[in-house]
RNA sequence: GGGCGAUUGGCGCAGUGGUAGCGCAGCAGUCUUACACACUGUGGGUCGCAGGUUCGAAUCCUGCAUCGCCCA
């Protein structure tokens, strides 16, 4: 037998077993080792930004993913748990763009795109490893020899592949449309990316005169003046009466100040979409720079005047006052000249929500342009699977969440302005196709053997490698579908320009088209659109390797609620349409974490803690105790440090448990013979029994904090502070069978106990198995070689419960012995004892045993407890309960009417439960009404409060008089 | 404006119809040979408010208030 060493150290512990598990494959998923007696179970991990640190969410969301991971290996489950990085378009780049302006003074344009691209890679060589080594750090048990990034080689080919496939199926489609642009990263964004957040700024009302009626002004309301030069009409409702007749007519733009009247000339349109009330019911119409703007420009036929350069400043258009200013300082200067124009009427505060960034954290503003866009695939199926409840989210109120997005879903803008990132693999060429020159355009590239195969080919070498053509007119921005129209000659008649887009996989053809002078789109994909593919591009989709079959779908997916659109909901929609099935069957969103005042961690606030930091000061386990264990069930995570202090704390109590254990020495899990067994072993054993049927129930229903509470209360409040005082008396003894028996029963409990806790506390709970001799002699599908193949304990069952004799009534006089020590303890530290060893006297109501005896005076810290008759002296503090009365001799010492004073205070509180109790009882709607066993128990509380009521009198009686 | 969630002792939470609980903090005492990262004892709540259903409501229903999140 192993020695335990005085101290947990949980540094070496954690570093030592974490070699060992990888060095013997513990975490290495093998599909052909799945059976039917051996099921697949699966989570791949939310892959981490390849550009981020650990911080308390990734600790959350991973000890979450390890303890399910770590159970389903004990219940003899397959376990794949798939690790990697996602390769973060718009973080990587801008950090990487700043470091070079930083170290070299130049920008990304500077070096090119090839070249700024080798140091993106170069970086991610060099750091995008951290996370991964951090997450090894905490325990997870993730298959790194299956990690992936998603810019991986494989990984780039699936993301083209899909996006060729969606193209094809005209789900993809170039648009030009009002998008999320932000100035700071100049790049489009999602609506997802953007976050409304409340802003002060001013209201402004400034004045226009109407050109057909000199001498009628109108009101204007704006938060966004300097936006009036882009200005290309006013609009009203036609409803409102204040200003319907001057539909029609026109007005003056004040801006920009230096053009002529005639030529700031702007209609009044008549618009449904007016609200009346808002403002003065006069609403610039700014088509370029706002998407409601935009619509009502598109149903008026109005210009699109677009004064912003793409970095956020003004452009000539802005005039000669704005030009070249960035737009809030444009704001401030617009205000100023509509001042000197004598325009400016109004400008009050005013609180409106703006668009940001979430990346960039400035506002977006709303910017035509052209993009890519998808429309989402698979949306009905998405939908009815979690409605109908084939997949489980967990707590099920996001499923609601899951369905409003999904039933107002928007097409999803996935082309990105950066360099970083999956290429849009499309080659454009627009032509213009006149009756001379069709066959110098089109032909070259192949444009009769496009219309022969239907405008689609598959490449020699791969079957799977389509590659499509589509067809947009310029003037319309039609499509022309060569499969309804005849092609070359259609094109002859139809002169004109075309834009020519090819989506391809195959290298052979981009060459045969770059040589005809089409030309790669110089644009990346949105990160997610690599991420929502992660469930089965990790696992070697398209191949149909063994790994995808027999992991797919996977079990669980653990992930926080912030990115239920951006990646959840994508990933169904995209499993369902490339996979034909859900990509996991279950999906459980964690809180947030937060700092114990409840705010959002944020570096800016400074409040965010280093867990490896925590690591190093209390230890992995401790951190994973203390973050589960404050982790209520789909509530956001207050986090304390006090928290992880606590797992510290608890750690120690496990080992030294263990080790008092050791002290005793005796042969390792000897047998337990029922005969010798105690009434607090027997106890014990329901208790644990208890606990492994609560820990179950709590797991299955992913209530991790449950859990943990229920492990925690069971190990310390129960095995700690009443069975190890209690095994005392027999330990301390010199009786060597019984001795043995109870050592045999601590062996037991704590060999389950340390087996509940190695999801949670992977390290102190392996470095304890080995230590305590648990994994010796023991066949490795049993835990020989680790407690992580050891069995998950099953609820010991009635059979078990009949060998050993246990049942209830062991439950009922544990507890009394139980309370009447507290009551005894209690008298202690009322007459200052709590340390003494005294002697107490004992009027047992029944026979006891002289092992409960010794065990009593044992728990009560008495140096004595008489149990031979001795009557209470006139005043002698009593406590009492169905198994007797225990009297605290105090010669002399007693104050009597303090006594009598708190024995009557007690007697009052009786009175009152008695009360209580007799009022319900005596209610007839209450005894006819209530079921039995209610009625039952009533009573039986009455009786106790009323025996409890009669004792203490006694008591009171012998104090008053001798 | 719509939706979701929360409201229980100083703090964080559990408790979904039948005697209001846990942890932390507090207070008092203790280095009692596993553990002071510990042990023993203890005070503290009319369960946000107002109605309703019921023999009985923290729990179910209605309304309101406050806070938070998501969406517009």
């Amino acid at each position: 037998m192993a020695d335990i060493s005085k101290t947990y150290e949980p540094r070496e512990v954690e570093d030592k077993w974490y070699e060992f598990w990888l060095k013997q494959d513990c975490f290495t998923a093998d599909p052909a080792r799945v059976s039917e007696k051996r099921p697949a179970y699966s989570i791949v991990i939310p892959p981490p930004n390849v550009t981020g640190m650990l911080h308390m969410g990734h600790v959350l969301n991973n000890t979450i993913q390890d303890i399910l991971a770590r159970k389903a290996r004990m219940d003899g489950k397959e376990v794949l748990w798939l690790p990697g990085t996602d390769h973060a378009g718009i973080a990587t780049e801008g950090m990487v763009a700043k470091q070079l302006k930083k170290e070299e003074k130049k920008t990304k344009q500077d070096l090119g795109r090839e070249e700024f691209l080798k140091r993106v890679w170069a970086w991610k060589e060099k750091h995008g490893g951290i996370i991964i080594e951090q997450l090894k750090k905490l325990g997870c048990s993730c298959d790194w020899s299956r990690e992936r990034f998603t810019m991986d080689p494989d990984y780039v080919r699936c993301v083209q592949k899909v996006f060729v496939e969606l193209f094809k199926k005209g789900f993809i489609y170039r648009g030009k449309r009002m998008v999320n642009w932000c100035p700071a990263t100049q790049t489009a964004l999602s609506d997802e990316e953007v976050e409304m957040k409340p802003q002060k700024g001013f209201m402004y009302h400034f004045k226009v005169e109407v050109a057909e009626a000199p001498g009628t002004w109108l009101t204007i309301a704006t938060t966004r003046p300097e936006t009036i030069p882009g200005d290309t009409a006013v609009a009203v409702n036609p409803k409102d009466t204040r200003y319907s007749h001057l539909i029609g007519q026109h007005i003056v733009r004040p801006l920009p100040a230096e053009l002529q009247s005639k030529q700031k000339l702007i209609p009044i349109v008549g618009d449904e979409h007016v609200d009346f009330e808002f403002g003065t019911g006069v609403l610039k119409v700014t088509p370029a720079h706002d998407k409601a703007d935009f619509d009502i420009g598109q149903r008026h036929k109005l210009p699109v005047v677009d004064i912003m350069n793409a970095n956020g400043t003004m452009n000539t258009l802005a005039g000669a006052d704005l030009n070249g200013l960035d737009r809030f300082a444009a704001r401030k200067v617009a205000v100023e000249k509509l001042r000197e124009l004598g325009a400016l009427v109004d400008e009050k505060p005013y609180e409106n929500n703006v668009g940001f960034s979430q990346r960039a954290d400035v506002p977006i503003e709303p910017r035509l342009s052209e993009q890519w866009f998808l429309k989402y695939p698979s949306v009905e199926v998405s939908k009815a699977c979690v409605a109908e409840g084939q997949m489980k989210f967990h707590p099920d109120r996001w499923a609601k969440v899951y369905d409003h997005w999904l039933s107002n879903i928007q097409d999803w803008c996935i082309s990105r302005q950066l360099w970083w990132g999956h290429r849009v693999p499309v080659w454009h060429k627009r032509v213009h196709v006149t009756e001379e020159n069709w066959v110098d355009e089109l032909l070259p590239w192949g444009w009769d053997e496009w219309v022969e195969g239907n405008w689609q080919r598959h490449a020699v070498s791969d079957p799977n490698e389509t590659t499509f053509v589509r067809l947009i007119r310029v003037s319309d921005g039609k499509e022309v579908d060569p499969k309804v129209q005849p092609m070359a000659p259609a094109l002859r008649q139809d002169e004109g320009e075309y834009d020519v887009f090819v989506a391809t996989l195959s290298p052979t053809l981009i060459k045969n088209f770059e040589d005809c002078g089409f030309t790669q789109d110089p644009d990346v994909l949105d990160t997610w659109f690599s991420s929502w593919l992660w469930p089965f591009a990790t696992m070697g989709w398209p191949e149909q390797a063994a790994t995808l079959r027999k992991f797919y779908p996977t079990t669980d997916l653990v992930t926080g609620p912030d990115i239920i659109f951006f990646w959840v909901a994508r990933m169904i929609m995209a499993g369902y349409e490339f996979m034909g099935e859900m990509p996991f069957r279950n999906v459980y969103f964690t809180g947030i974490i937060r700092d114990k005042q409840g705010r959002k961690m944020s570096k800016t606030l400074g409040n965010s803690p280093d867990p490896l930091e925590l690591i190093a000061k209390y230890g992995a386990d401790a951190l994973r105790f203390g973050t589960m264990r404050s982790a209520p069930l789909g509530q956001d995570v207050l986090f304390d440090e006090k928290d992880v202090e606590l797992g510290r704390n608890f750690c120690t109590k496990l080992w030294n448990a263990c080790r008092f254990r050791q002290m005793q020495g005796g042969e390792t899990e000897g047998e337990i013979n029922p005969v010798l067994l105690t009434s607090d072993d027997k106890w014990i054993l329901l208790r644990l029994d208890r606990a492994i049927a609560d820990v179950n129930d709590a797991l299955a229903s992913y209530n991790f904090a449950a859990a943990v509470q229920s492990l925690h209360r069971f190990f310390w409040s129960e095995y700690c502070d009443w069975y190890v005082e209690a095994s005392k008396a027999v330990l301390h003894g010199g009786d060597e069978a019984r001795k043995a028996n109870t050592l045999a029963v601590m062996d037991f409990v704590l060999n389950h106990t340390l087996r509940m806790f190695h999801p949670l506390l992977p390290f102190i709970t392996e470095e304890l198995w080995h230590g305590m001799g648990f994994a010796t002699d023991m066949p490795t599908e049993q835990g020989g070689k680790t407690i992580m193949t050891a069995h998950w304990p099953k609820p010991l069952g009635d059979e078990f419960k009949a060998n050993y004799g246990l049942d209830e009534s062991d439950e009922q006089f544990a507890n009394a012995k139980h309370e009447l020590v507290t009551l005894g303890r209690n008298l202690k530290a009322q007459f200052n004892l709590s340390s003494k060893r005294v002697t107490f006297l004992f009027h047992p109501a029944g026979e006891l045993p002289p092992y409960e005896l010794e065990v009593m005076g044992l728990l009560l810290g008495a140096e004595k407890l008489e149990s031979d008759g001795v009557p209470f002296a006139r005043g002698t503090p009593t406590a009492r309960n169905v198994l007797g009365e225990l009297g605290l001799p105090l010669a002399g010492l007693v104050d009597f009417e303090a006594e009598r004073a708190r024995l009557g205070k007690e007697l009052e509180k009786i009175a009152v439960e008695i009360t209580k109790v007799q009022e319900k009882l005596g209610n007839p709607g209450f005894t006819q009404k209530v079921p039995p066993a209610v009625l039952a128990e009533h009573q039986q509380r009455l009786d106790d409060w009323q025996d409890k009521h009669r004792r203490l009198t006694e008591s009171i009686a012998l104090l008053a008089d001798s």
